[in-house]
DNA sequence: AAAATTTACTAAACAGTGTTTAGTAAATAA
DNA sequence: TTATTTACTAAACACTGTTTAGTAAATTTT
């Protein structure tokens, strides 16, 4: 019976228009700033009705967090083309912290907010992904010789520490004592030395 | 005349009875968790009045910050009798991520919550004095012939990026791949790596 | 075709939030 | 003693996330 497949539709369909209306608002106006009755009037239903979709409003911006994984994982995914695997895992670090900069709202939700992700698990297949490409190149970087008597998992910890710190530093408005300039040229700097020390070791 | 000096005494010290009370309640319960009207409950006045010693709910916190400031720049001088530089380093690490994990609550306010940060200049004393022994302590090691060709202000950056992002990816619990004990020896071996890739600079 | 049931949805309420306004009672000054 | 300033608050405003009770329409059963 068709009906049974239509009515799913229509509530997979719905659901999608939430997640899409949430989406949006959240990225101009934050997990603070975005209400369940502005989602709710964004997309011409009670508020709710969103409820029969989501458990609570962390549940539905976990939901977005998805989302955000996804365009991390393809961000990073782009520079995987890289041959050398210290020039690829430089790469990676300036893709990362273009990620950040470009999708703020997502960075946030992904690394810094802490509400969403109290949704029991979040395990998000290309969150774990991204993580694995992350060592995988560290290790791979080991078996050329570099990072001599390191531990790939602790050297892939310090380098994604190090790259989120400049992400979350900038994005939380810690560098204030730099204007817009003297901003980029610090931030460049601090991952040029990082990669140095790196290259070094 | 006495009574002007009385009364701006009286002031003062309720001033400084919100802040008191306002801080306990935030290092239990967080920024958003921690509400005007609770403050003005624990100290039996009326929420309003909290509005007649602070503009609103971030300056208070802004305020908080400054405590915050000082106890973080008085872990950080304990370890400032350390004679090598690059000893003192390592330690000024070591006491910064140890003020993070007992202080998780100031931590979030001095580094990563946005609101309160918005009370226009966010300039503590406290805050910019860690900031300069941090560049102190790295320019010293320059001195003495560690991190070569490198600036010393990108090399700081450098090294608070990622000892931040270690604290604030525990902070933010970002690190729920590892259970408690796995967390402890992954942070400090990725500490470690940081410390040993800078010796071998 | 009519009756019963399920589904999809919402209006209204609950309990809270930060913040402002208007007003009062007490302390001080004239 | 009267006038004025000060310190304070009750109540309201406009929000928030979330729940409950109820309705109208779609669907299934008789």
């Amino acid at each position: 019976m068709g009906i049974a497949e239509r009515k799913e539709r229509e509530r997979v369909e719905l659901r999608d228009k939430i997640i899409s209306a949430a989406s949006q608002l959240f990225v101009q106006h934050g997990f603070e700033g975005t209400s369940i009755r502005m989602i709710a009037k964004h997309i011409e239903y009670s508020p709710a009705t969103i409820y029969l979709h989501f458990k609570d409003k962390n549940e539905l911006f976990f939901a977005i967090s998805e989302r955000a994984f996804q365009e991390f994982f393809k961000s990073l995914s782009k520079v995987q083309n890289v041959e050398d695997p210290m020039e690829r895992l430089q790469a990676m670090g300036h893709a990362y912290l273009e990620f950040a900069n470009d999708n703020p709202a997502y960075y946030d939700l992904m690394f810094v907010l802490r509400a969403p992700m109290e949704a029991d698990d979040q395990d998000v297949w290309s969150g774990r992904m991204s993580h694995k490409i992350q060592i995988d190149t560290v290790s791979k970087c080991i078996e050329k010789g570099h990072f001599k008597g390191k531990d790939p998992h602790a050297t892939a910890m310090m380098i994604w520490s190090c790259v989120h710190g400049m992400a979350s530093l900038r994005l939380c408005n810690r560098l204030t004592m730099y204007d817009d300039k003297q901003l980029e040229t610090t931030v460049n700097g601090s991952l040029d030395v990082l990669n140095q020390i790196l290259s070094e070791s």
